[in-house]
RNA sequence: AGGCUCGUCGUUCAAUGGACAGGAUAUCCGGUUUCGGCCCGGCUGAUGGGGGUUCGACUCCCUCCGAGCCUACCA
């Protein structure tokens, strides 16, 4: 349709003696902000200096030189600067509406991936703890990439590094927590935190045991699997609670042997060197990073010789690179000067990096201050109180209704929706009892507006036979055109990897959505049949919509 | 101290450099209600300060102020 439209500018520019290729004008076109104004736009600004006309003089020149709208158009309006193309709405809305009731789940899809296998790193949390809220923004938004990945053809894999190797499993091994229960884990852990932070002596036990652990001794070795199994059998059993699962999980302990080999490797790029400590550090002076820190190195061991997390990272980030060309990875954004530094190791080894989406942290909205979540202190939210939580009060919401609906799959959409419609990279203020409102601009809202359409469905009797389609209400004609916009958000989130594009579009979709019933009857209308297909292809967008978020839409509720 | 990110109605979030800065929530007003609870409708209200680029800036540049994060032996 761009192009038809980008035809018949070009056509009437050359007559004003501008000359334009079709593709730069079609680079112009935009979609008004309101439907009344349109379906496409030509903004004439930059015309105004070649011209030396006002933009609304030049935006009426030209609709002059259009003539007559051609077939498939309903009118070419000038306003203002710009000129609107209208199209043959009820063809268009007949169209699209074929389209998406033949396509199915498939509407939307585009090949951008063409079956490419893509890794995606996600989640990867300590595995010493239950997470918290914060740390499960990582695996909502990695899980949503993830679906989104796949419905542009490609084929994702999902990989969960498990850091095994670490001073926080060994303070758990010093504290005896092996036979402990993943519930208990997490008091334990601040517990023994406390302890090492005052005592030096407890410290050098800790790092002796990471030692041990290194160097395969058994019985530690034991220690430090029985701890880590528990942890990630729980933070696997809670994530796949709220439908998050994994294809592999990866050990960091596996990577001990490989990390070495980055060590020899690095050792010949002359940019490694020993510091009076005995440590050994990658010079990072003249990259990126130099301005960033107070001296741009990269410490790759302890002065103890073992290894420090860097190498074993960067050993399992050449893995990946092994398996596929595309590799994202989902971190924090305390991870971002870290993520550059190991960038600069990979681009001295000649490797390539991965694609990288930072997300702020979830503050916790406190006595007038906000602070950080931290499992340390134990300032934080686990994910299964509020999960239970929100369970509650989705029991207690949907018994209000007189209705049937599962009130786990409602908690689950409040708390996707609710850190999932926030750009990553900017910071959530969590408050707890804002998250568990039902109301207002929330996943449960959505489900409804779903099930409600469901509801209309099923109450209309067998279909008519198509009569004619009537003169289309000016709500009708918003639903339609918010609709044909699916696949433009799809192809924007994936450009940006981000999932809140696709949220805000939900909202949007389900709000007209709920006043086109308002404004529409359906049942009963003259327009009946149609009505019921429009409401069917609503149905199936915002489905394909929101399993792009993870969030499973109900037939009641 | 330096670097990165952010700053939008009271609060919390939107806005590929474009048309009147849009929701949600709270307050307020009205309707509905056996009810100050549920529902419906409506009003009010914002781009941190100062410069600059542009036909046009929440968006880009500079500067100041404020917040979060990071800056060698945690991972």
């Amino acid at each position: 349709m761009k192009e038809a439209i980008a035809g018949i500018l070009k056509k009437a520019l050359k007559e004003l003696k501008v000359d334009l290729k079709k593709e730069e004008i079609e680079r112009f076109l935009e979609t008004p902000p309101s439907s009344d104004m349109g379906d496409y736009a030509f903004p004439c600004f930059f015309l105004a200096s070649k011209l030396k006309q006002e933009p609304s003089q030049i935006a009426l020149e030209i609709r002059g030189k259009i003539g007559t709208a051609p077939e498939d158009f309903e009118s070419i309006q000038t306003s203002g600067p710009y000129i609107n193309f209208f199209l043959d709405r009820k063809k268009m809305a007949v169209d699209l509406v074929r389209s998406i009731l033949a396509k199915k789940d498939n509407f939307g899809k585009i090949d951008i991936g063409k079956k490419q296998k893509a890794l995606v790193e996600h989640t990867s949390i300590n595995p010493n703890a239950s997470p918290h809220v914060g740390r499960v923004r990582n695996a909502i938004i990695g899980d949503s990439i993830v679906r989104i990945l796949e419905f542009v053809n490609f084929k994702p894999e999902v990989h969960y590094y498990v850091n095994d190797v670490s001073k926080q499993i060994a303070m758990l091994v010093l504290a005896k927590a092996e036979k402990l229960k993943f519930e208990n884990m997490l008091k334990k852990y601040i517990q023994i935190s406390k302890k090492v932070k005052k005592s030096e002596k407890l410290e050098k036990q800790v790092f002796e045991l990471l030692r041990k652990f290194e160097d395969g001794n058994r019985e530690t070795v034991s220690k430090f699997r029985k701890i880590t199994k528990t942890c990630v059998k729980g933070q696997k059993e809670i994530l796949s609670e709220i439908g998050i699962n994994y294809d592999y999980f990866d050990y960091e302990s596996d990577y001990l042997s490989k990390a070495k080999d980055v060590f020899l490797k690095l050792s010949k790029t002359k940019k490694l060197h020993k510091d009076k400590e005995k440590r050994f550090y990658l010079d990072q002076k003249s990259t990126p990073v130099e301005k960033k820190m107070k001296s741009p190195v990269l410490v790759l061991t302890r002065s103890d010789g073992t290894g420090l997390y860097p190498l074993r990272d960067i050993a399992y980030t050449l893995d990946k690179l092994k398996k596929s060309g595309k590799n994202i990875i989902i971190l924090g954004e305390d991870q971002k000067l870290y993520f550059l530094q190991i960038n600069e190791a990979l681009k001295l080894l000649g490797q390539a990096s991965p694609e990288v989406v930072h997300y702020s942290f979830i503050l916790l909205k406190g006595k007038g201050k906000t602070k950080k979540m931290s499992t340390r202190k134990g300032d934080i939210v686990l994910l299964s109180d509020f999960l239970d939580e929100a369970i509650d009060k989705a029991k207690k919401a949907i018994s209000k209704r007189e209705t049937k609906g599962d009130p786990k799959n409602v908690a689950i959409s409040a708390i996707k929706y609710s850190i999932l419609k926030n750009n990553p990279n900017k910071a959530i203020l969590f408050d707890l009892n804002e998250a568990l409102n039902f109301e207002g601009d929330t996943g449960p809202y959505m489900l409804y507006s779903y099930a409600r359409a469901s509801s209309i469905l099923r109450k209309a009797k067998k279909a008519k036979k198509q009569s004619k389609l009537r003169q289309l209400e000016p709500k009708e004609i918003e639903l339609i055109s918010k609709l044909s916009q699916f696949q433009e958000i799809i192809l924007n989130s994936y450009k940006n990897l981000n999932p809140s594009l696709i949220a805000n579009y939900s909202y949007q979709l389900a709000k007209i959505f709920n006043e086109f019933y308002h404004a529409c009857p359906v049942i009963g209308s003259p327009n009946e049949s149609f009505r019921l297909s429009l409401v069917e292809a609503f149905r199936i967008v915002l489905k394909n919509s929101l399993s792009l978020l993870g969030i499973e839409t109900l037939e009641r509720m």
